[in-house]
This record gives structure tokens, C-alpha cells and sequence, in this order.
DNA sequence: GGCAATGTCTACCAATTGGTAGAGAATTTT
DNA sequence: AAAATTCTCTACCAATTGGTAGACATTGCC
């Protein structure tokens, strides 16, 4: 019972070098040492680097959509609903921020995986286009291209959280209040966006 | 004189490989391969591997400076200013994704160079503040905290133009049209966020 | 206690990495 | 034409990479 938990432990760390340092820079004997195991450990419970990588993946897939699942069950509507999913992230992404980086990372052309999290998003992906649709239909949102839209909300989402570093390079340390402060920013851009036509009572 | 031709050669080809494949899985071999030369020959015009990056970076920022030039220099206002800059950066990531991609490389926190591209992207982030500043005292745009702004206008642009890929991802492939829809998409999006509180006449 | 399975290790290995040393063209300068 | 400079090359190299083979320890089972 104790080999499982060397697999978790791997799994957990593989993901945070993973998601920090993307897959080419993470080395497996880097990885072992940051375990204080050899690297030979690594490959018994994962035969290949890509195999651990794909594990990796498939293991933050369900670790999303776990969070989603999460945010979407209080039979929440309109731009409640998507708050609440807003908010469910940044949470993921203050104390999780691997999980991010290692969307970015296998969002890229060229990743061994590219098709990977993909595959394991587009559940998540559906339902939330349904609910867009279904809010748009209903006029608790702006009427737009549900797809195109999923994809503005995606990256403005994830740009803001995993670009915090660009805060850095820009000149001002990311602050717990300015990671407030920024989570608040974004949700007025996107309630101005995504409010319906008829300006609705200020609710807030 | 062939040398300096050399030399940019190798630049536009670093930039496309950086872009596209990131720095550590960019290997000089390969690159020099790609180029028809052989790897001593990076070598020489550029003294290691590092080196090569900082020059790409340092390329890649006026590039992008002379794009962001052009498009604020028409003596634009508003929101009209704004769109004129995100076609610019479009038509960038058009027919060139790899700068875009090199951005997101260069933005991550373990980047060899994180601190680089700022530094050179500091000089037009200060003044899109600016801009920004005085086109919401203008009552041109709505009033917020403009760095904030920026940053999200940043991960919107960067993020919806370098996630051409989740489009693939999730199962659809990115056509010149989709693309143009999403730009309009995008525009709709920062329009509706941007535009001041007062409903301005429908313009365009 | 013996034994098989599980889990981690040491010892290697071939391939690839970024980088050095310096030879040999080609071109420019004198 | 000789000499110097510029540029690209061949020949290596030490370090690191992902991965294999198999020894050694530990555990649970009979």
C-alpha cells in the first residue's frame, strides 16, 4: 500500500513541475530528486516520461472537472452561475496554480498531448455551451455565438490567472489584494459583456 | 556581407522555433538543421544558447513596439483606437503566430529570461496607461483601475489569439472566417466592456 | 520458515544536449 | 599577390537525457 502513495506523490509532483516548467524542461532525474526517490521509481509505476505525462493530464482533467462540477450544482443561473464558476477558478488557481500552468502547457501546437485534455475537457466544454445557450435563450444573457463566447471566457479566465507573472515582469508583485482586486476587475468586464441587452437593476 | 543575412536568418527561424516549440525543447541541432547550417554556425553569430533567446526576445519586442506604433499613430479615441489595435495584433498573430507564442513563453515564471521581454514591453504598457487614463477621464471609456484594464485587455487579445489551439482541442478547426468571427467576437466582447456608462450613439 | 509478489535500488547505456578548438574557404584590405 | 578578416565547417567533449537489466529489500501468504 505504500507504492500507491509513492504514485500519488509522483503524480502530484510530476503535475506541479509539469504545470511550472513545462514538459520538455521537467527531467525525470530532477523530478526524482524532488521526490527524494530515484528515477527508476518514476518508471516503475509509469512506464515512459510521456505515459507519466499522460497520466498527469488525465489525473488535472478530473481535478477540473470535479472544481466545475462544484460550482455548477447550486442550481445557479445567468451571471450568478458564472460567477460562481469565475470565482470556483481563481480559488483553483491561487492555491493550485500548476493546474493552470499545465492547461497552458498542453494547450500548445506542439505538445505530446495536445489532443489529450481536450478529449477530457469536451464534456465540460458541451455543458457549458448548453448552459450559455440555454441562458441566452432564456434572456439572462446577451445573445451571442455560444462557442465563440465559451472561448472569450476562457481566455480571459485563464489569461488573468496564469499570466499573473506578467504582473511581475510588468513591475508590481502579485498581492493577495491584488489578486482580489484583479478576480473583482474581471468580473465587471465580464458582467458588462455578458449582461443582457436591457440594462438590468444594479444588482451588486 | 552574406554573414548578417545569416545572422537574421537565424533570428526569424529561433523566433518560429521558440514560438512555437518553447525553449527547452528547442535544441540547436535541430534549429541549425532546419536552417540548412550547422550548429557552430549559431554558435558564432550567437555565443550560446541563452544568448540566441535574448536576442530573439529583444527582436521580437520592437516588433511588436513597430505593430503597437503603427496602429496609435492614426490619432484614434476610444474605444475606436482600441479596435484598431486589436486588428493590429490580429493580423500579427495571423501571419505570425510564433511572436504570440513566444510571449506566452517568455511570460512563464521559471522563463530563462521572465524579466527580458518586460523590460522591453514596459515602455508601451506604460503608455497604453496612459491612454487608457486619459481616454476614461475623457468619458470615452468606462472608468476603472486602467492597469487592471490592461491586463485584461492583455489576456483576452493574447489569450484568444495564441488559443487558436483549444479550438482544435475541442474539435473545431480554425478557418480564416472562424477567425474573423472571433475577432468580431472579441470586439463585441471589449466593446461592451469598455464602452462608458452613458449609451453612446450606435457608431459604426 | 519458505516463497512469491511488490517496490526501490545500483549499475549501465545509447542518444542527444550545449559548447570548445581549430581547420579551411571566401572575401576584403593592403 | 600577400595578408588579414570574416564566416562556416569538421572533429570532439563532458554532461544530461530517457530508458533497460537486474540485484536487493520488504511484505504478505502458505
Amino acid at each position: 500500500m505504500a507504492g500507491s502513495d509513492t504514485r500519488r506523490r509522483i503524480l502530484d509532483t510530476a503535475l506541479a513541475a509539469f504545470g511550472r516548467d513545462g514538459y520538455a524542461a521537467t527531467s525525470l532525474d530532477a523530478l526524482a530528486a524532488e521526490l527524494g526517490v530515484r528515477k527508476q521509481t518514476i518508471l516503475y509505476w509509469f512506464p515512459s516520461k510521456l505515459d507519466l505525462f499522460e497520466a498527469v493530464v488525465d489525473d488535472a482533467a478530473e481535478g477540473l472537472a470535479d472544481a466545475f462540477d462544484e460550482a455548477a450544482t447550486g442550481g445557479l443561473t445567468g451571471l450568478d452561475q458564472v460567477q460562481a464558476i469565475v470565482d470556483r477558478v481563481f480559488r483553483l488557481a491561487v492555491h493550485r496554480p500548476e493546474v493552470l500552468g499545465l492547461v497552458r502547457e498542453v494547450t500548445r501546437p506542439e505538445s505530446p498531448t495536445a489532443s489529450r485534455l481536450g478529449a477530457r475537457i469536451r464534456p465540460l466544454y458541451d455543458r457549458a455551451r448548453d448552459f450559455l445557450m440555454r441562458e441566452m435563450e432564456a434572456g439572462r444573457l446577451r445573445r451571442s455565438d455560444p462557442a465563440m463566447l465559451l472561448l472569450s471566457l476562457y481566455s480571459a479566465v485563464v489569461g488573468m490567472v496564469t499570466e499573473l507573472e506578467v504582473q511581475r515582469a510588468v513591475g508590481f508583485e502579485p498581492t493577495l489584494r491584488s489578486t482580489v482586486m484583479r478576480r473583482r476587475e474581471l468580473m465587471r468586464f465580464l458582467r458588462a459583456a455578458l449582461a443582457p441587452e436591457s440594462p438590468a437593476p444594479t444588482a451588486s
